[in-house]
RNA sequence: GGCCCUAUCGUCUAACGGUUAGGACAGCGGGUUUUCAAUCCGUCAAUCAGGGUUCGAUUCCCUGUAGGGUCACCA
């Protein structure tokens, strides 16, 4: 056990990142970093006919953003290099003749209709298809051109520890002589895998729950190989909204680097993915990277599928933001505030409104700051209040007017406005009365942040001539 | 269908076999505010069902039900 933790990613170049493989390569990133070991990202590369092109450098670009940075890998090499399955050919080809040689792998002689035909026979008979019932007596040699098969020599059944999900074992029909190398040279996901976690010293395997009804397999090939098996830890899926079936692309996977471009914060998806599927127990609920490295345990995964709530990361990244010092927020409100609104006094005002940085973009198209920057056409009756009369509306303006002129423009602050008008409004039977109609006068609008802090943004200037042009 | 697995508020979850079953999101109600937002306070809400074991079961066992996974020259 002095060993040094080793965990890895290993997803396959076939399209983007999605968060259910991003949370397994989370919990295998916080293991590394509390362990103080090693994580691997590994490009699982073996099937060329699914392979999406740029998938590699979008897998790298979407880690990079979470900052679940690997320290060994296909760009920054490694004492295991190469990290691309593609590149690894050699190394397999010599494990396949290995297990040759020990009796267990042999070529499979059979043309995919023959095989095909068995399997439709064992259908038609209501038996599981297995073939190791059709294996040949005397197998061809192999040449690489046909494919190679395990050889179960023991049929057994299989018991294995999970850290997540305690004792499993499955019996004997799940053992099957599956492929290890394909006729076109490369090999499956079961036998790459299973060579490169031991050539690399794979101390903890974490994956999905999908993977379960094969480990047998996988634990045979290990023994074959006369290889320690890592220790695994098996995720739970993440559910759709119905909370029936995988999240997929259909029902709103998404592409993790959208959550990047709609102004999510890394650490605030960190702390929602590791909490969609583990809980440290206690009720702190918002965790820094750093604080969730501490209480990672693997123990504490959980083992039915959680659905995808898009309204608590919603929270939890305004939770987050409010954690960034005030110059952070306000660069990257102002960043994305066009050129006529650069003014830092509305970061408040927006902040309290959005959840990620994505919402004051649609603020913005909503034109929602707008009476900031240019003064509202009105409808007169707006300006009424209930049953206050137009004489009675005039005359509270005329007042708001007067006291505000008497702040100096210097004093023309959010707490002295307030002041100056809530001395007039409590003398009134109600403060709507006052306070409706200089809302109004400034914004143009019956629903807006309060009018304190508009007429402060505006300045002295602006908020007199507003008021005066509504009367 | 065979095999494997899972099951606590609507959702994410907490609870050495002993708690009024806790927290958070959402919902609802209220305070602050004329309003929206925000914020604070309060509130609703769950152990899938039935059998055991036990002084005592959310927790252990069995059955049922529901759900998931897997049975590829895909990973």
């Amino acid at each position: 056990m002095s060993d040094k933790v080793v965990t890895r990613f290993a997803p396959s170049p076939t399209g983007f990142m999605h968060v259910g493989g991003v949370r397994t390569a989370l919990y295998a990133w916080l293991l590394a970093k509390k362990e103080n070991g090693q994580f691997i990202l590994r490009i699982e590369d073996t099937d060329k006919e699914r392979e999406v092109e740029g998938s590699i450098g979008h897998i790298q670009e979407s880690l990079k953003w979470l900052g679940l940075n690997w320290d060994q890998g296909p760009d920054i090499g490694g004492p295991h290099a190469s990290y691309i399955q593609s590149e690894r050919l050699d190394l397999y080809k010599k494990y396949g003749e290995q297990l040759i040689e020990k009796n267990f792998a042999y070529a499979d002689p059979y043309t995919e209709e023959e095989i095909e035909n068995f399997r439709k026979k064992s259908e038609e008979d209501k038996k599981p298809f297995l073939y190791r019932e059709h294996r040949p007596e005397n197998p061809p040699m192999w040449d690489g051109t046909k494919p190679l098969r395990f050889k179960v020599s023991e049929l057994k059944r299989t018991e294995w520890k999970d850290i997540v999900w305690g004792d499993l074992s499955a019996g004997p029909e799940a053992l099957d002589d599956f492929i290890l190398i394909k006729s076109d040279g490369y090999p499956t996901y079961n036998f790459a895998h299973v060579v490169d976690d031991i050539e690399m010293g794979v101390t903890h395997v974490m994956r999905g729950q999908e993977f379960i009804s094969s480990t047998p397999k996988f634990l045979a090939l290990y023994e074959a190989l006369g290889a320690t098996p890592p220790l695994f830890a098996t995720t739970p899926p993440i559910m759709g909204p119905d909370g029936k079936k995988k999240l997929s692309k259909r029902d709103g996977a998404k592409d993790l680097l959208d959550y990047e471009k709609e102004g999510y914060l890394p650490e605030a998806m960190i702390n929602y993915l590791a909490f969609l599927g583990f809980n440290p127990g206690g009720e702190k609920e918002i965790y820094t990277p750093e604080e969730l490295i501490k209480v990672f345990d693997l123990t504490k995964i959980q083992r039915s599928g959680a659905r995808w709530d898009d309204e608590k990361l919603n929270w939890m990244n305004k939770e987050h933001i409010k954690l960034l010092p005030k110059e952070e927020i306000e660069k990257n409100i102002l960043a994305i505030l066009p050129e006529s609104m650069q003014n830092p006094k509305l970061v408040p005002v927006i902040l309290e409104r959005i959840s990620k940085w994505g919402d004051v973009k649609d603020m913005v198209a909503r034109g929602e700051l707008d009476l900031f920057f240019k003064a509202p056409e009105f409808e007169k009756n707006k300006l009424i209040f209930k049953n206050t009369s137009p004489e009675k509306i005039t005359e509270n303006l005329n007042s708001a007017i007067q006291t505000l002129s008497s702040l100096e423009e210097k004093n023309f602050t959010y707490e002295n406005i307030k002041n100056s008008l809530m001395s007039i409004a409590d003398k009134l039977e109600s403060r709507g009365e006052v306070l409706h109609p200089v809302r109004y006068a400034l914004s143009g609008k019956d629903k807006s942040p309060d009018p304190f802090i508009i007429a402060e943004i505006l300045g002295k200037n602006e908020t007199l001539s507003r008021l005066q042009n509504a009367i």
